[in-house]
DNA sequence: TCTGGGGTCCTCCAGCAG
DNA sequence: TCTGCTGCTGGAGGACCC
């Protein structure tokens, strides 16, 4: 392990539901609960203000609901929290080459290796050069954690939250993590957590007490070994900043149980293209297909296949997804159908032979039209959809606001945007012309001249328009 | 009206081959 | 020919993460 914290972990505060607070002036300081708001749904994101209430993630939203009837609830838009994190992924590459993105809103980054920090207080300037940053650019707030491994930087990130940056000094790290539960170590969730409570273990340093042997009696090598080692603050995986995708899968989950054994088996067809849709978008191919089946009573049951050759042709998905579902009893009915392609390559089968003969093999027309229709139908047959709850529309008259709710034909809109007042509500009928779904405003105004538009600027997703992030002397304030 | 979606990694078991 | 061992692969499921 290095000697220096110069790892970073970023971790953007209640991400999906800051976004939205940002955009929408009248929910700033109120409950937001953003997640699925069918009747299956569950919380993604929850604001600080609906956490009071005891709003988490994966709480079924009915639950939610019931704890806090007056919160804001809305659905997710990931295009564009997508395009506020290539923002703030932007600020994170202006600092190093070595970043690994975990997921939207959180990432780790090797300091050191971009020159951007050596030493603690290095390290710690540009962590607060960061943060000030990340606010310029997109209005919102980050936590960060630096220490001298990932582990560590990531425990020192959550107890920054919100809003704050914690540094866990070299030498102290041992001591630090002594007292805390086993559940803050990475790779300890309910049921490892569940497993040492009932060994006795509670704390790290118990863990660590316990020793190597016993925790892998406990848990099975790999994890009774990689347990021990974080027990010790032993931590020397690296910052990877490019990783291969190992598998693609999509999945739905029905509102109401599927009983009809015909209607499961369009569903399997209609999920085996979308994720042929997507693995083609990615330029993959896969050997192994894989079927999942939730039941009624939640149990989940997997079937998977493995062909000769890696595939993107959705006949071949499809009719493999078809045979392992003939091996699944669905009878007492499914909640949730799913299907995924694994053993992924960047060839297919086909293009062996293609390039064997010469040229690639042509895709049948009536293929190509299957695959080219898209969610249209989906969307269609959607009314939920239409006017999604927190979703941006534009009218003819009044402008830029969001969807608050919909419902019996009508349509209620929220009239502002993120740099305006409060705005005004007014209701319209679902199919007033006047009024149309719009693109999200940027959180932070664009229009601002060149000289008073923020240092770093994350621009480009790539980093490659971005400056050194903050060589602003206002931001360097720790 | 409990319990999403998209992933990764690990373990265990069975079958097969040397 | 039979048995045991070992390593590999595929299949299923569990745990975990965000």
């Amino acid at each position: 392990m290095r000697s220096a914290p110069t790892i970073l972990h970023l971790d953007m505060d209640a991400f999906f539901a800051s976004v939205e607070q940002a955009s929408k002036p009248s929910l700033r300081g109120k409950a937001v609960v953003v997640g699925g708001l069918g009747p299956r749904g569950v919380v993604a994101t929850a604001s600080y203000e609906a956490r009071l209430f005891g709003i988490r993630s994966a709480l079924p939203m009915a639950q939610a609901r019931r704890l806090a009837p007056n919160a804001a609830y809305l659905v997710p838009r990931f295009a564009f929290y997508r395009s506020i994190s290539d923002q703030v992924m932007g600020l994170l590459r202006a600092l190093s080459p070595l970043v690994e993105p975990l997921s939207l809103d959180e990432a780790f980054v090797d300091l050191e290796d971009g020159g951007a920090a050596w030493d603690e207080r290095s390290a710690r300037l540009a962590g607060a050069r960061l943060r000030a940053d990340i606010r310029a650019v997109t209005g919102l707030t980050g936590s960060v954690g630096l220490a001298a491994s990932k582990m560590l930087a990531k425990i020192a990130s959550e107890q920054a939250k919100p809003d704050g940056l914690v540094l866990i000094e070299p030498g102290r790290e041992r001591s630090l993590l002594a007292p805390l539960p086993v559940r803050t170590l990475p790779g300890v969730g309910p049921a490892t957590g569940d497993h040492l409570r009932r060994a006795g273990i509670h704390t790290i340093d118990e863990l660590a007490e316990a020793g190597e042997d016993e925790l892998v009696r406990l848990l099975g090598k790999a994890h009774g070994h990689a347990l021990y080692a974080m027990a010790l603050a032993r931590d020397e995986r690296p910052v990877v900043a490019e990783r291969e995708t190992k598998s693609v899968s999509v999945e739905d989950t029905y509102d109401v149980d599927i009983h009809d054994r015909v209607r499961v088996g369009t569903e399997v067809r209609r999920l085996a293209d979308r994720c042929v849709r997507r693995l083609r978008g990615a330029g993959l191919a896969g050997r192994t297909i894989v079927l999942k089946v939730r039941r009624y009573d939640f149990s989940t049951l997997t079937r998977s296949e493995t062909l000769r050759g890696p595939t993107d042709d959705p006949t071949v998905v499809r009719e493999a997804a078809a045979r392992l579902l003939g091996s699944v009893d669905t009878t007492g009915g499914v909640r949730l159908l799913g299907v995924g392609v694994s053993g992924l390559a960047d060839y297919t089968q086909e293009d062996l032979f293609a390039q064997a003969a010469g040229g690639r093999g042509e895709e049948s027309p009536g293929e190509e039209a299957q695959m080219a229709a898209p969610a249209e139908e989906e969307r269609r047959t959607s009314v939920e959809r239409s006017w999604p709850a927190g979703h941006d529309v534009r009218h003819t008259e009044y402008g830029h606001g969001w969807v608050q709710g919909s419902g019996l034909g009508r349509v209620t809109v929220r009239f502002e945007t993120p740099g305006s007042a409060v705005g005004r509500v007014r209701t319209f009928r679902t199919d007033d012309p006047a009024l149309q779904p719009a693109d999200p405003l940027p959180l932070v105004d664009r229009s601002l001249g060149e000289s008073e538009r923020p240092q770093g600027g994350a621009e480009t997703s790539d980093g490659s328009g971005a400056g050194p992030g903050g060589m602003d002397p206002g931001h360097s304030q720790v």
